[in-house]
DNA sequence: TATTGTTATACTCTATAACTATA
DNA sequence: TATAGTTATAGAGTATAACAATA
């Protein structure tokens, strides 16, 4: 057996959590090194394109929303907010909280972020057919709704 | 609208990749948490288990098996090796490698291991019924072979 | 007393660079 | 010149603890 002989299926490799772990890393290192062009990180690109779906939002449910404990998510907003993409405004119904928004430079970013994201993710997936891709999305997302953390 | 109103689907829910980042990080921490008891870390199990199925292998082909950089693979090494359950042997043919083997006390290990592993799985899967994991973990596999990296 | 946002800190995983010994 | 293994180190992501302001 030479040294190129490809894995076969293993033990390992019949885990589905094993195979959840290992392309979710991937995907994430290929959309953080598409992003690099911008330079953003997946948190900042979930930032904005959270606040681009649900409008403006306080901060700890942004970060819930995009995956991220609160505590990490300030630095983000700093980053975001010193480029002039969001601003943080106070809430005069409530002023602990801080309402997020996009500004119009924001807004004017949300295209190219669209086109990064869905180039990124259609080379992914691009070994799955389009029907295979669809049922892969439908799974995760049941999966995603589903789980209780 | 209130505060407590489950997040509906948008932009970055409905990007696979987003699902595949999150929900592999996730089934990353659940598994961590229950490799807890046995003081062992996924890189441990997943060195372990490809041995069980592999046999006897030179450290860098169980690394790239299990997913993880050679470099960083020395240590997961070390302490299976003080533990007891692995053993590193020069290899006669080519004296540059250390052919990697389960000792006894490695072997009498797995049942333990694949019994917590499988168990953490239905945990995480749950969720999804049968025919759906099957479904999942093919489409998964698929892509894992397909991607080049 | 609980919640929102913040800072500081530590730990794990991953990545980069440089080295040795062998081939 | 390339490969197998090693060491040291730095970075990003994530987690814990403690705090101020407000509810």
């Amino acid at each position: 057996m030479s040294s190129t002989t490809p894995l076969a299926p293993d033990e390992l490799h019949s885990s589905t959590g094993f195979l959840l772990s290992m392309l979710g890393a991937q995907s994430r290192r290929r959309f953080t090194q598409a992003l690099e062009q911008l330079a953003l990180r997946p948190a900042h690109y979930g930032a904005l394109m959270t606040l681009a779906s649900s409008g403006p939002a306080p901060q700890h449910q942004l970060a819930r929303s995009v995956g991220i404990d609160p505590r990490n998510f300030v630095m983000t907003l700093d980053a975001l907010e010193e480029r002039g993409w969001v601003e943080r405004r106070p809430d005069p119904q409530d002023r602990r909280r801080h309402q997020v928004e996009l500004t119009p430079a924001g807004q004017a970013l949300l295209s190219q972020l669209r086109e990064l994201g869905s180039q990124a993710e259609r080379d992914f997936l691009a070994p799955l057919t389009q029907h295979e891709q669809g049922t892969l999305h439908a799974l995760l997302f049941k999966l995603y709704e589903g789980a209780a953390e």
